[in-house]
DNA sequence: TTTTCCATGTAACTCGTTACATGATTTC
DNA sequence: GAAATCATGTAACGAGTTACATGGAAAA
């Protein structure tokens, strides 16, 4: 899952490089960003269009022999402007982004300890094979950038890993045998 | 942003621990996890006319006085069971999720060396300011699994200030002064 | 007694996704 | 020459959000 702004970010960036039509577009990102960024085809279609509407994209329509039409678009000036506007303010705002699996840990007290730590365990596994297959792939990659943000995926992925043996450790000591009949989580007191 | 799995996890969890209408969820997550998790009031009411829908919850219609009649929403059996499953499974499975700010990264030999490191530099503060947010907050949490979702969170927020802190140094050291013409990322070459 | 806020949602709209379309080319 | 795949999207649906509604209670 990714904000909406990250991939108007990613397209106008694509096109900041070249024009392009749709399908190029969807090609090169599921080829080579595929790892950093997953965007169903059908979706860069309409957010396209949808950059188009709000005027920072131009399109025109292009034809090779018999093939298909295609919509080839491209960044104007204003498209421009906003894509550097964007990009700074990506970079220096971290925006809230809650963690995978915040959500169940907040409920995990609903669980005897043995499934706790039983799904912990299996949780940490998911990471280390997570972590080897980054570590082992090819990262012959385009360009500076996409190198640092797979380098501090990796990095985030280890940091993770090492918070949730810890915790493993304090569900093992903490956490009742059987969970209590009714779930943690108490109602607002007021 | 948190995946749709997670905020039905959400309400089940709080419709597990006792019957509720919306309004009272509402106030519930504003209230005591405002930091966990955001969801618009209008979100919730939505989801749980789904939830409904597909027969994981009950509702029935209360009136008090002469207050607006109000939905009350309790957990049934198949709830009951989809919620302990989709708890296990969310906590065993890490779950992609691209850190804020990567497409951004991405993009950041655009800038000139200047301006990236200034956005890295803000970024750093930000994260710096968010911590000691987090670490000041009052934490009289309600039970223990929302106080490993925060502490997790402070976890990964220091990890990640950490990588930035490196990543300015790379940044400051291999990136050209002035960005090239055009934007880096190659076009597809095939 | 006008204004503001509380309690309780509903309606309308927009966005993203899942499914489907379609004619050329390559493969068997 | 039938079957698969490529190239190119479009249409329809469902989910989530922004805006709006509404009548009583509390505040001024």
């Amino acid at each position: 899952m990714v904000t909406r702004d990250e991939r108007i970010l990613l397209l106008l960036g694509l096109l900041a490089a070249e024009q392009q039509h749709g399908y190029q577009i969807n090609e090169f990102i599921e080829r080579n960003l595929s790892r950093v960024s997953q965007m169903p085809r059908a979706t860069a279609y309409s957010m396209l269009s949808r950059l188009e509407r709000a005027g920072l994209v131009d399109a025109s329509t292009e034809q090779q022999g018999n093939r298909p039409p295609r919509r080839v678009y491209s960044l104007n000036e204003a498209g421009e402007a906003r894509y550097l506007e964007m990009l700074v303010d990506l970079l220096a705002n971290p925006g809230f982004r809650e963690p995978p699996g915040d959500h169940a840990l907040m409920f995990i007290d609903s669980l005897s300890r043995s499934a706790a730590v039983d799904a912990l365990q299996r949780r940490i596994s998911a990471l280390d094979s997570e972590l080897a297959q980054m570590e082992s792939s090819p990262s012959h990659e385009v360009g500076m950038g996409v190198g640092l943000a797979i380098d501090r995926r990796a990095a985030l992925l280890r940091a993770d890993r090492a918070w949730f043996v810890g915790a493993l450790e304090r569900v093992r000591v903490g956490l009742p045998e059987q969970p209590a009949t009714s779930s943690h989580v108490e109602p607002a007191h007021g």
